[in-house]
RNA sequence: GGACCGUUAGCUCAGCUGGAUAGAGCGCUGCCCUCCGAAGGCAGAGGCCAGAGGUUCGAAUCCUCUACGGUCCGCCA
C-alpha cells in the first residue's frame, strides 16, 4: 500500500473524468503528474501540479484545471479539502481515517513499504570485488556496505537480486601473492627474506606462509618458479579468499555468487565474447594516438587489438590485447560482463571504488554492444572515506602498512555504526568518518538518533505490559483516539515509506533511507518531547486503556518501519540502549 | 590536453529527478529541568545554491562556458 499511490490514481481518474465530461481535451498524458508531500506541511497532506503540468498541452488557464479538479477530489471520502494555492498547486488534506488505515496497515501487513517496482525483474548488483590479494580496507568496506544496501533496498523494492563478487585471480597481481606468500614460506622455515619492490609486505600473509608450510613441508625450498608458483598461487587465492569472506561476513555481507575471473581463461568464453563483438564489426586492429598532455617517457605507437567502444559513446577505442598479444584486463572484464548478460538479468548494477572512474564509459559501451542495447548496466562510484580520529585526519600509508582494514573498523566502532554511517552520503560524495563522533551516544550521532527512536517505543512497550495493560490487539486499536496534529504528523511521516522506498530504489540511492530514517525518528522524538509539557500526549495513559492502545499502535508502527529501513541498510534495529 | 565526480548557512551535509518563502545537525543567541529517560526541550539569527549565459509559465535541479577541489588517463588489475 503506497498512499501518494492510491491518492495520484484518484487524481488521474477526476482527470479522466473531467476529459470524458469533456472539460479537458481528449489525448491529454497525465504521466508528468505527480502527487508529492508539500515542502511545508501547512499547505496540507498532499500537494498534485496536475494543474500545471496540463495547462500548456490543453491551453488552458493552470486555475481552470485545478479549481475543477479540486471540487471532484474533494468528493472522496478520503479528502477533507483541496485548495488551489500559488501558480496552481492543488493542497489536499486527507481525512483522519486514512492516516488510521496506514498505522493499521503497517501493524497488519509485513510487506507494508514493499514495492512491485521491481515486478520480479532480476537484478545482479556486483559489489566489492576486491583483489584477492589481502584483507579489505576502508575504501572495500564502502563499496561493499553501499552495494548490500543497494541489493537490500533493490530487493525491498520487488526486484530478484543476485549479489555479486568478481575474483581478479586471472591477472599479474596474483602472481605477486604467490611469490610474497612464498617469502612468507621461506621465512617459515627460518630463512631470513627481504620484501622488494613488486612483492606484498603485509604481516596478513604470515599466516599463509606458515599454512603452506604445514601443507607442503619444505617441498618447495631451494625450488624455482616453474615448480611451485602456479600451486602456491592456488594456495594463496583461496587463502585471501577465505579471509575476505570473514571480513565480509563480519559487517553482514553475504554474496549469491563469486565469480572467478580465472574460469574465464583457457575456456575459450573470453574468445566467445570478443568474436561476440568481433561478428559486430567492433574488433579491428589499429593504433591508438599518445594520451595528450605529458607524455610518458617510454611512450611508443604500437598496433593493438582494439575494442570501438566509441561507437557507444566512450572516448577512444579500448585495448582488448597487449603488443605481445595477451589479453588487458578488459578483455576478461567484457568476458564477464558478457557472461552476465547471457546469465538473462534484466539490467546489471556494478559498484565500483572512485579510482575506477575511467573504466565507466568502456564498460557501459561493453555491455550495450554485447547485449545490443537491451540490459542497461548503471555503475555506481563509490568516493574516498576520509577517517579522522580526534577531529584530526588519520593518516594511512601503504608502505608503512598503516592502512587501515575493514577489521579494524569492525572492532574499534561494530558493525552497525559503520553500516550506517557509511550510507549518511551518497555515495558520490567523499565520506568523512570519525572514530570518536560515530560511536558517541548523542543525538548529534544518527546512527544512535534513530536507533534510540526504536529503543524508545519498544521501552514504552514494556512499560506498558508492566503496568498490566493488553497490547495484544494493536491493530484493533481505535485510532481516532490518537488524532492530535503532532500525532498525525507521525502517522503522515511514516505514510511516506512505501514511496520513499520506490524513490530510491529507482534511483539506486540507498542513502535516502537513512536519512529518511533519521527524519522520522526525528519525529518521534518530537512527539515524545511534547509529552513532557502536553500529558495528553504521553504514550501511555494511565486512567485510558484505549487511547493508550491507540497511540502505542501508532508508534509501534513508526518502530516496525524503523525496523525494515534499518535491516534494508543492514543494522540492527535495538530494542534496547546500553 | 582530456574524461568523470563534486561546489548549497561559519562547519558537516540533505534537497524526493523542473515546482510554492531552499532544509537538517553542529556552532552562535535567548528562554526552559520536582519530567512515561535532560545521554535534553523550545525559539531565533544566519543563503546571490561557486560565477556567467541559455532553455520555460517556473531552475539549486536541465544545457553551454568559466573558476576551484578530488579521482583517473596505452602495453597494472
Amino acid at each position: 500500500m503506497n498512499l501518494f499511490a492510491d491518492i495520484r490514481a484518484l487524481v488521474i481518474d477526476c482527470l479522466t473524468e473531467m476529459t470524458t465530461d469533456g472539460l479537458l481535451p481528449d489525448g491529454l498524458s497525465f504521466d508528468n503528474v505527480a502527487v508529492e508531500p508539500p515542502r511545508d506541511a501547512a499547505h496540507g497532506d498532499m500537494a498534485t501540479n496536475a494543474a500545471m503540468v496540463l495547462a500548456k498541452p490543453a491551453k488552458m488557464k493552470p486555475r481552470d484545471i485545478a479549481d475543477a479538479l479540486a471540487s471532484r477530489l474533494a468528493a472522496d471520502a478520503r479528502v477533507n479539502s483541496a485548495d488551489v494555492a500559488g501558480p496552481g498547486f492543488l493542497n489536499m488534506r486527507l481525512d483522519a481515517g486514512v492516516w488510521a488505515s496506514v498505522v493499521h496497515n503497517a501493524l497488519t501487513n509485513a510487506d507494508f513499504g514493499k514495492s512491485d517496482l521491481g515486478q520480479g525483474k532480476r537484478m545482479n548488483v556486483e559489489y566489492v570485488s576486491a583483489n584477492p590479494t589481502g584483507p579489505l580496507h576502508v575504501g572495500h568496506t564502502r563499496g561493499a556496505v553501499f552495494g548490500d544496501a543497494l541489493a537490500s533496498l533493490l530487493a525491498y523494492a520487488g526486484y530478484d537480486v543476485t549479489r555479486e563478487y568478481y575474483i581478479n585471480d586471472g591477472g599479474a597481481q596474483v602472481d605477486v601473492l604467490a611469490r610474497s606468500v612464498y617469502l612468507r614460506y621461506l621465512e617459515a622455515h627460518g630463512q631470513e627474506v627481504t620484501f622488494e619492490d613488486g612483492t606484498y609486505p603485509g604481516d596478513y600473509l604470515i599466516k599463509a606462509g606458515e599454512d603452506l608450510k604445514a601443507k607442503v613441508g619444505d617441498a618447495y625450498l631451494d625450488k624455482g618458479e616453474e615448480v611451485w608458483l602456479e600451486e602456491v598461487r592456488e594456495f594463496a587465492t583461496d587463502a585471501m579468499m577465505t579471509m575476505i569472506r570473514e571480513d565480509l561476513a563480519s559487517i553482514g555481507v553475504k554474496m549469491d555468487v563469486f565469480y572467478s575471473e580465472k574460469s574465464l581463461y583457457g575456456t575459450g568464453r573470453i574468445e566467445a565474447a570478443i568474436k561476440d563483438l568481433d561478428d559486430k564489426g567492433l574488433i579491428y586492429r589499429g593504433t591508438l594516438e599518445p594520451p595528450k598532455g605529458k607524455l610518458p617517457e617510454d611512450w611508443e605507437a604500437r598496433e593493438q587489438t582494439l575494442f570501438k567502444s566509441t561507437d557507444y559513446g566512450d572516448d577512444v577505442d579500448r585495448p582488448i590485447q597487449k603488443s605481445d598479444g595477451a589479453w588487458t584486463y578488459f578483455a576478461p572484464d567484457i568476458a564477464y560482463h558478457f557472461d552476465k548478460v547471457s546469465r538473462d538479468f534484466d539490467a546489471l548494477i556494478d559498484v565500483f571504488g572512485a579510482d575506477h572512474g575511467g573504466y565507466v564509459k568502456r564498460m557501459k559501451a561493453a555491455v550495450a554492444a554485447l547485449s545490443g542495447d537491451s540490459v542497461p548496466l548503471d555503475i555506481k562510484l563509490t568516493q574516498l572515506v576520509k577517517l579522522y580520529k580526534n577531529g584530526e585526519p588519520f593518516k594511512m600509508s601503504k608502505r608503512a602498512g598503516t592502512f587501515i582494514m575493514l577489521r579494524d573498523l569492525v572492532d574499534e566502532v561494530g558493525s552497525d555504526v559503520t553500516r550506517f554511517h557509511m550510507l549518511t552520503r551518497k555515495n558520490d560524495a567523499p565520506l568523512d568518518f570519525d572514530f570518536d563522533k560515530v560511536t558517541e551516544q548523542s543525538k548529534d550521532n544518527p546512527v544512535f538518533y534513530v536507533q534510540y527512536a526504536h529503543a524508545r517505543v519498544h521501552s514504552v512497550l514494556r512499560k506498558a505490559s508492566e503496568a498490566g495493560m493488553d497490547l495484544s490487539d494493536l491493530a484493533g486499536a481505535d485510532l481516532s483516539l490518537a488524532t492530535h496534529e503532532a500525532e498525525l504528523a507521525l502517522a503522515a511521516k511514516m505514510a511516506e515509506w512505501p514511496r520513499l522506498v520506490e524513490i530510491a530504489a529507482k534511483g539506486h540511492e540507498p542513502h535516502r533511507v537513512a536519512f529518511y530514517l533519521y527524519d522520522l525518528a526525528s519525529e518521534l522524538h518530537a512527539l515524545w518531547n511534547r509529552g513532557n509539557d502536553d500529558v495528553s500526549l504521553r504514550f501511555i495513559q494511565e486512567d485510558n486503556v484505549a487511547a493508550s492502545q491507540a497511540k502505542i499502535a501508532l508508534i509501534k508502527a513508526v518502530s516496525v518501519v524503523i525496523s525494515h529501513g534499518l535491516s534494508i541498510l543492514g543494522v540492527t534495529p535495538a530494542e534496547e540502549m546500553r
